[in-house]
DNA sequence: TATATTTGACCATG
DNA sequence: CATGGTCAAATATA
């Protein structure tokens, strides 16, 4: 099974988890149910084509699959398909090209954080946000096999090895909250950045004291698309021997405990902030997706193998991590939010 | 009480 | 001096 497979399963799988996880909170809303599982058969469905070698080229989309094939295939070529370790070789002295322009106003940023705060909605905290014990930001302890470590591309930054991905907000729920990533991060600082709409927030391994492990991260949401989230990794985790901590690959790829990773992005995909029209209903279709995988005719698939993967992904994959199920529906009621169609025009789409 | 987050202050670097 | 990165006291929450 090539990488490209590789990719869509995991978003699949990742899909099957979140039902998963929702269904006791979903059982008064069947519609939401159908339309899940529409959508997670239609991933498997792919999936299952591609495997399979069939009628891709026949598919409706192929043109847009095709680029998001290409785009995979041009990025996982650079890492190979297993747990990245420091290399040796000489490593490109600038992140991958697609950065977004800096240079805002005070002014576009005052407007740009008004909205993501009024976003956030009222806080109980009186203008702190929450603190992570609550089970909405609860980080499971499993060490998660990720698309980060297939598909970050190391880069240098002085002495530091750096591997910096894009990655999806969560696909329901807050937006605001980072995806998961399998590892356990406490956050040590905020900083606002010149030129940035969002503040960059600053993360340490939970046990780096315990273990001494020297890994952090800073994520930071993206300019251009808020749907999507900077992180940049500095450092490798050492913790993995940890009986606390996370440690090998649990499974093979087909496993429930793959986060809520998605696949890079270029930074500048879509040129805009998500539209009502690229988000759906529940708001779950990555903009990479093909439109087909989500309300387009069915593929040629059968149901049946599509339940069987599905079925298996679901139940005979590991146990159910907190992961961001309860962000899910803690916000359900907000998900106007995501899809809030008044985002200002930073104008850096069409600079 | 323990743990995590927030946030202003401090420091290093260019 | 401006900026990014980190520290640590204050604070919030389970």
């Amino acid at each position: 099974m090539d990488n490209q497979s590789v990719s869509l399963l995991l978003y699949g799988c990742s899909l099957a988890r979140d039902l998963e996880s929702n269904l006791p909170h979903l059982m008064s809303q069947p519609d939401s149910i159908v339309n899940s599982c529409h959508r997670i058969a239609r991933v498997f469905s792919a999936v299952q084509e591609q495997i399979s070698n069939v009628s891709v080229h026949h598919h409706q989309h192929d043109a847009q699959v095709a680029s998001f094939m290409q785009l995979q295939h041009h990025q996982v070529q650079q890492v190979p398909l297993q747990r990245y370790s420091p290399p040796s070789a000489a490593l490109p002295e600038t992140p991958v090209p697609g950065g977004e322009a800096a240079g805002a106003s005070a002014s576009r940023i005052a407007g740009a954080r008004q909205l993501a705060a009024a976003s956030e909605g009222p806080d109980p905290a009186g203008g702190r946000a929450s603190s992570s014990s609550s089970p909405s930001r609860q980080r499971s302890r499993r060490r998660q096999f990720t698309l980060i470590d297939v598909m970050a591309i190391p880069y240098r930054n002085g002495d530091q090895v750096r591997k910096r991905v894009n990655m999806e907000a969560p696909l329901y729920g807050n937006p605001e909250i980072p995806p998961e990533d399998g590892f356990t991060w406490k956050k040590y600082g905020q900083k606002e950045i010149l030129g940035s709409f969002f503040p960059r927030s600053y993360y340490r391994c939970t046990h780096q004291k315990l273990y001494q492990c020297p890994a952090k991260k800073q994520v930071q949401r993206l300019d251009s698309n808020p749907h999507f989230f900077q992180v940049t990794y500095c450092g490798e985790h050492t913790c993995h021997m940890s009986s606390t901590t996370p440690s090998v690959v649990p499974l093979p790829i087909v496993s429930r405990d793959m986060t809520d990773v998605h696949p890079m992005l270029p930074q500048q995909f879509p040129p805009q902030a998500p539209s009502t029209s690229q988000l759906s209903a529940a708001g779950t279709v990555p903009p990479w997706m093909p439109m087909d995988f989500d309300g387009g005719p069915s593929t040629a698939a059968t149901r049946d193998d599509t339940c069987t993967l599905l079925v298996d992904a679901m139940f005979n994959s590991g146990s159910s991590d907190t992961n961001s199920m309860d962000i899910i529906f803690s916000s359900m009621d907000d998900q106007d939010h995501q899809h809030q169609p008044s985002w200002p025009d930073t104008g850096e789409a069409s600079d």
